[in-house]
DNA sequence: CATGAATGAGTGTTCATTCAT
DNA sequence: AATGAATGAACACTCATTCAT
């Protein structure tokens, strides 16, 4: 009775209590332990248990099964993200474009920077029915769309804020990724970040000057 | 005995003949069928020859083992979309940097619309160890540099067609995928194509323009 | 996937309490009924498991692979005549060479005698890769060397011990198979035995004499 | 259909012409290369089809199934003990016991020296459901009775020369693979061989002096 | 709460055998 | 005769999950 376990999805335990969160991140670090070295493959949970040093029994006392064990994975990632776009939003609150896109974007690469490969295994390796909780460009959709509406000048047309929004998110998302793990070796980083950043805030201009006729050939 | 697997990593057939063709493209339909319905886990190679019609002694006369059909899924996807930007490319060979970029973003967002879901799947499932031939910002960064350094005006540096090249690859890449799979109900696919192209090339006209003393609003 | 197999060649628990030693003896039985039924290409994992009224995983926990059953197969086989054995070395610790041979021989013969084929069986279908762990006649040839050299006379010069232990065990080995399996219907077990014990006496003795000049009859 | 295939017990040919005969033999070649490389287990019909440069459908054209293809390796090494055996047999029809002994004994080394291990792969991997014809002892009881009938003294009760035969056989089989294949290092073959041929004279000499009465403890 | 032995459905893979050509 | 693509039953082995202690 293995796959078709799908039922018990009554999550077993918040865990508030210091003594499970320990143990709950102990599981966690031995999953992204046995991610790195195998793939997604090697995350087994008898693996995952022996690797955290505990019983096989207590993964399933805050795990309903496997699944749930991914799905914690991922949001214990997003939530580091999180934490850090939310400082970086609040700092800027009063701050021009510039310095917000600046901002974000580098807190998108101090996001990943810590961990280069780790973000990028759990994007292509962990499966996440594509469930749209785990994309950042559309989890940040509607915060970007304020904050672009807060300062971008009025002649641009309130519907455009979607495309910005959409172009921002997805602009900071790809290249911050892409500068952490792709990065030309030729260029340095700090060089590479402000020219993404500089293009982040060129693209976003282009969009308010010379709207072209909506939908014509 | 299972002692003496992946000896034969090899003498599998290539297929070559109309009859292979249509055999070993049958069991990547059967795969990408069940990755449809059940995600990566729900491909099994028993499964595959069951779906393809096909013998499971067969699948292996084709694939050596299981991982190998997840590279020819890859790769059968990858020749799609390099058969569009090649054409893309040639058919631009004289033309503008404006017409290139529509057409490149273009081309991208048609190599995907077929099948939205699918390139999807294949890249947040069906696991592929990081090798670069994979990455289309890593295939593609040095045809990129040849197209934008035979356009490009005198005054940009050479060095900086790194740059150039890393940006344009990674914006078509992460812009062609957003517009196809993330783009927002409210904007139409027309629209946020030529948002998208004009703000790709803003971005490269802002790596052009003289390096600002940074953090100068 | 079956990639990572023989990883865990080792991590496998002891059988040493009684529950354990029950479970892997009720497995080495079941074996040991297929072997005797099918030969020993009627072994399966599988069929050991049901026969033996366990899981295949439970088989599994036990040992870490097929081969590692045929080797316990082995291992507790050779273990039943190395307790007949030592018990007769001991016994005889002071007796004749001639008390010696006999027990031994009687030894072999108590050993093989209470299941008879399944010494061919082992022998002769479970593969064991040439280890000389298996092999008799060299396991016990240094026990036999400093018998031998305990109790032959000072004529006999000290290299050729070596030749008496090769005989005596080979002889050992061999005669004691031949009276249990192969002994002619019309020739008393007794009889026999008393033959051979005689015989190999006598081929010991044959080497103490003067050796001859070769070819001369 | 695989196992359960035992029903075509038809031999499909017996190989006379020379065209054949090549052809079997460059099969069972391929068999015993197999067998020497990795064991019984290596062993597969594709395997030696492939080896032995014919197409699998050949090897069914020949064999009927795996197993008629043991027996067949079994046969024809059989077949080469045997015709060895044969000519000193022939060879020595007037001579003494001890030089038919020293023949017979040379003649088992003089079969097995040419390829030490593989009579010892085909006795202990191959499986040869025990049916006495493989079995040399058993093979060349009846034979080796007639010659020491016909060579010792008449005080020898008939009814003994069973036992001759038996001792014989075996030692002659025994002490044969014994010094081809465990000879003590330190020990010469020429002198190991002298030494057990004495021996082998000296057990047939003790069965005929002083016969202990019958069955006395 | 924690443990870890036990379970068994299911996996990737092999290979003896067939048969249309 | 000879070929070799195709077959599919069966195999060795894994691993998510349970439950008695």
């Amino acid at each position: 009775m293995k796959q078709n376990a799908k039922r018990s999805w009554s999550r077993r335990r918040k865990p508030v209590q210091q003594r499970s969160r320990v143990t709950v991140d102990a599981m966690l670090d031995a999953a992204v332990k046995l991610l790195r070295r195998g793939g997604a493959a090697a995350i087994t949970t008898n693996r995952i248990a022996e690797t955290a040093g505990v019983s096989i029994g207590s993964v399933y006392q805050y795990f309903p099964n496997k699944h749930a064990l991914f799905v914690a994975l991922h949001e214990r990632h997003i939530s580091i993200v999180d934490a850090v776009m939310r400082r970086r939003l609040e700092e800027c609150a009063e701050s021009s474009l510039q310095r917000l896109v600046e901002s974000l974007l580098d807190g998108m690469v101090e996001a990943h920077a810590a961990d280069p490969e780790l973000s990028e295994l759990l994007q292509s390796e962990v499966p996440h029915r594509a469930d749209g909780s785990v994309e950042f460009s559309i989890r940040y959709h509607s915060v970007f769309r304020a904050a672009l509406a807060q300062r971008l000048a009025p002649p641009a047309r309130k519907l455009d804020f979607d495309i910005h929004a959409f172009l921002l998110a997805n602009l900071i998302d790809a290249l911050g990724h892409a500068l952490v793990l792709r990065r030309p070796r030729r260029v340095s980083l700090a060089r590479a970040k402000r020219a993404c950043s500089r293009a982040i805030l060129a693209c976003l201009a282009s969009l308010s000057t010379a709207v072209p006729p909506p939908d014509t050939p």
